[in-house]
DNA sequence: GCACCACCTGTAAGACCTGACAGTTACGGC
DNA sequence: GCCGTAACTGTCAGGTCTTACAGGTGGTGC
C-alpha cells in the first residue's frame, strides 16, 4: 500500500530531490518512467515547458525538444481538460498521429496516464507516467491506480511549483508602480484615460502619466502594446 | 467499495443531477453534506460565486450569501492553493475565526474536507464535505478518502464546467474575415491605422474600417481590446 | 437577375492619445 | 537637511482613433 507516500514528495528541496520522489512515485505503481512538465503559456507567442522527468535523453531529443506538443493528443488534452486521461494506441491513432505512437513505443512507451492540473495564473503541470505493459484491466484496480495518481499530483504540483518554477526570476523584469500597472489593468479593460482617472479617483492627466510610464518602461510603442507586454511577462494579467 | 461512482457524475445533464450524484458520493464517504462552488474571479472588484449544495437554506443565508469568504482560512486556502486541506476547529481557531466554527458547527459543520481545482481561465472549483463526527483516524483510511475525493473532484468539475457556467464560447465564436484577422495582428505590432495600410496595399481608410468591424464582431471597446479578445479566443496569436 | 457579403474608398467632427513644458506633495534613506 | 522616488496636477500642440455620413467593386448562391 502506499500510505505517506503522497505527501513525502513536498519535502523535496531541489529538483534532484523532486524526480527522486517521483520516480519512487511512479515505480510503486509499476510505471518505469514519470514526467512532468509545467507549461507556462504566453498566450500571446508560444508556450514554455520546464520538463522534470526520467525519460532516456534519446527519447526526450526526440519528442521535447521538438516541440510538437502541439500535435500530440495527450498534451492536448492536458491544455483543456482536468480530467485524466489513460492513453494507448487507440489515443494516438485516432488522433490521426499512429507514427508518433511507433516511435515512442520504440522507447517502451506503449501506454500511460496523465494527468493535468492548472493554477490560478494560467500555468499548468502535467505528471504522466508510462510503461510498456498493458494497464490493469479490471476497473476497480484502475481506478484505484487513477486516483492514487491524482492525489500525488497535487502534491508533486505544489512541491514543482517551488523547486521549477523560481528558476525563472524577475531580475531584469521592469519594475512598474502599482499605480501604473492599476492603469494598464484598466486599460486592458477598455477604459479610456479619462475613465481610469475616475476609477482611481485621480485626474485623467495623472492617468495619462502612469500610463505613459508604464509604456515607456516597457519600451512599447504605446499603452495597448504596453498591455500586451505586461502580459507577456506576467506583470498583469 | 467506491468502483464506478468516480465517473457516473460526468453523465449529470442539469443542476438536479449533478446535485444528485454530488450527494450519492458524499454520502458513500459518509458525509451529510456536499458543497461546490465555482469561483470567477473578476480579477479586481469582487469574485462572483456560483454555489451548488445540499446545505439547510439557514445555513447558506449564514454564511454564503454574506460573501464573507474573504475571511474563511479554508476558502482562502482553495482560492491560491491546490492541495486538499483538511479542516476542523483548529484551522479556523488558527485563523482568529473560532467564532465561525462555533456558527458553523451548530449546523453540524465540524469538520471536512476542502479542495480546489484550478482552470485555465483563472476560474476555480472547489468541493467540500461536511460531517459533525470526526474523520478517520487512521492516516491509511483517511489518505484513501481523500484520494477518492480527489478524483471524484475532477469529474464533478468537468460536469460543473458545462451545468453551472453559461454557454461556453466555441460554438459562437464571432467569424472574423481574412483582412479583419491581418489587421488586428498588425495593430498587436503597434501600427496604426494608416501604417497598416500601407502594408496590407489599403488606404488608411479601409484598414480603420476592417478593425472598427472586428472590434464590433468581438463587442470589444476599441480595436487594442479586440486584440486581447481575439488573443485570448485563439483567433490570431 | 438579385441578394448578400467581403472588400474597398472618401469626408468630416469629435473623442482620444502622446509628448513636452512646468510644477506640488509626501515618504524614506543617507 | 538633502536627495530620490512615487504620486499627483495643469496646459497645449499635434497625431491618432472612432463614428457617422455616403458610396463602388467583385464573387457566391438562390
Amino acid at each position: 500500500m502506499l500510505q505517506g507516500g503522497f505527501t513525502a514528495v513536498l519535502g523535496a528541496r531541489n529538483r534532484d530531490e523532486l524526480l527522486t520522489e517521483l520516480v519512487r512515485f511512479a515505480r510503486q505503481l509499476e510505471f518505469e518512467t514519470v514526467s512532468t512538465t509545467m507549461v507556462i503559456d504566453h498566450f500571446l507567442g508560444a508556450s514554455e515547458f520546464i520538463t522534470l522527468d526520467n525519460t532516456p535523453a534519446a527519447y526526450r531529443e526526440l519528442f521535447h525538444d521538438a516541440g510538437d506538443g502541439r500535435r500530440d493528443p495527450v498534451m492536448q488534452h492536458c491544455k483543456h481538460r482536468s480530467v485524466p486521461v489513460i492513453w494507448n494506441q487507440d489515443t494516438y491513432t485516432a488522433a490521426d498521429q499512429g507514427d508518433k505512437w511507433e516511435m515512442q513505443a520504440r522507447f517502451g512507451y506503449h501506454t500511460g496516464i496523465a494527468l493535468a492540473l492548472h493554477m490560478p495564473d494560467g500555468r499548468h503541470f502535467q505528471l504522466g507516467v508510462d510503461r510498456d505493459r498493458p494497464l490493469p484491466t479490471e476497473a476497480r484496480e484502475l481506478t484505484r491506480m487513477v486516483a492514487d495518481l491524482q492525489l500525488f499530483a497535487v502534491h508533486a504540483q505544489d512541491a514543482a511549483q517551488h523547486i521549477l518554477l523560481p528558476a525563472h526570476p524577475q531580475s531584469d523584469l521592469p519594475a512598474l508602480t502599482p499605480r501604473e500597472l492599476e492603469t494598464l489593468r484598466w486599460t486592458m479593460e477598455g477604459k479610456t484615460a479619462w475613465e481610469v482617472g475616475n476609477i482611481l479617483g485621480i485626474t485623467e492627466r495623472t492617468a495619462v502619466l502612469h500610463a505613459n510610464n508604464a509604456t515607456h518602461k516597457l519600451g512599447s510603442a504605446n499603452k495597448h502594446q504596453a498591455v500586451l507586454k505586461a502580459l507577456r511577462l506576467g506583470l498583469i494579467r
